[in-house]
DNA sequence: TCAACAGTTGAATAACTATTCACCTGTTGT
DNA sequence: ACAACAGGTGAATAGTTATTCAACTGTTGA
C-alpha cells in the first residue's frame, strides 16, 4: 500500500503499533494532562511543600508561616498566591489578619502518597 | 527579659506562638521535604506526565513513547533520564530496544489522587 | 488623625529547565 | 565489515520561576 522506500520510518520504527494504539485510546485529554502537571508543579517547590504541610496541621496567618519556614512575609505571600490560583489553599480574613488553610481534602492524600514513595528512597 | 524596644518584631508579630510551636514539632525534616518536592517537580511537566501515564498502561520502548506523544526520541530520552533519576521508571534492555515501565506502585495512586483534585476543577 | 503593622504586589535578578540539534554508542541482519 | 537503526548525550537557546527589595493598601488602637 506504500511505495516501500527505506525512508518510511513509521512502519519500520513503530515497534508495536497495537500497544501504541491501545495506550492512545486510554490517554487523558490534553487539558487534563495540563491541569494535572500544573498541580504537581505547584507542589514541586520546597517552600510551597512546607507551606502546604504546615497548613495541613493548622490554620495559620501569613506571618506565622514565614516564621515557621524562616523566610519573609513577601516570599510566603507570593507562594500563597500560587497555591491559591491552583485552589490548593483558601483564606479567611479577620481584621488585619489573613488566615490560610487547605482548600482540598485530596491534597493531604497526595502528600501521604508522595511521602510513601520517598520513604522507599 | 528584653529591653522592650518597639523593634522587637518577634514578640509583637508572632500571632500564635503556641500554634507555630505545635506545627514545628510535626514538620518533616528538610531532606524529606526536598525529596518530596523533587518528586512532585518531576511530575510537574506535561511531557513527563504523559510518559508516566503511558507507562502506567503498557511497557513501551522509547520510540513508541515518542510516537505516542508526537515528539522526538531525544526529548523522550532526556525526560526518561529525569524519571529514572527519581526512580519513577525502570528499564529493560532487549537487543537494540530499551523497554521502560513504572518502577513504583505509589506513582499510579499519586496520579489518581491528582486526577481527583483536577476533576473538582 | 496618625503611627504601627499584616499582607500584597511589581520589578529585577539569578537560577533553573524543556526542547532542539548534531553527533555519539551499541546492536542487528546481511 | 557495513548499513541501518534504537537510544543516549552535550551544548545552546528560549522560556520559566523563586526570591529579594521597595513600595503600596487597608486595618487597628491611641
Amino acid at each position: 500500500m506504500k511505495s516501500g522506500g527505506k525512508k518510511d520510518a513509521c512502519e519500520i520504527t513503530c515497534i508495536d503499533s497495537k500497544r501504541v494504539a491501545s495506550v492512545r485510546k486510554k490517554i487523558e485529554p490534553e487539558h487534563k494532562i495540563q491541569l494535572l502537571s500544573d498541580t504537581f508543579k505547584v507542589l514541586g517547590d520546597p517552600t510551597r511543600v512546607k507551606i502546604v504541610f504546615a497548613l495541613s496541621q493548622e490554620e495559620l496567618c501569613v506571618y506565622d508561616i514565614a516564621l515557621l519556614l524562616g523566610t519573609t512575609k513577601s516570599t510566603v505571600s507570593h507562594q500563597l498566591r500560587v497555591l491559591r490560583n491552583m485552589r490548593l489553599v483558601k483564606y479567611r480574613k479577620d481584621g488585619k489578619m489573613v488566615y490560610y488553610s487547605l482548600d482540598d481534602e485530596h491534597i493531604k492524600n497526595l502528600f501521604d502518597e508522595g511521602l510513601r514513595h520517598v520513604e522507599d528512597l
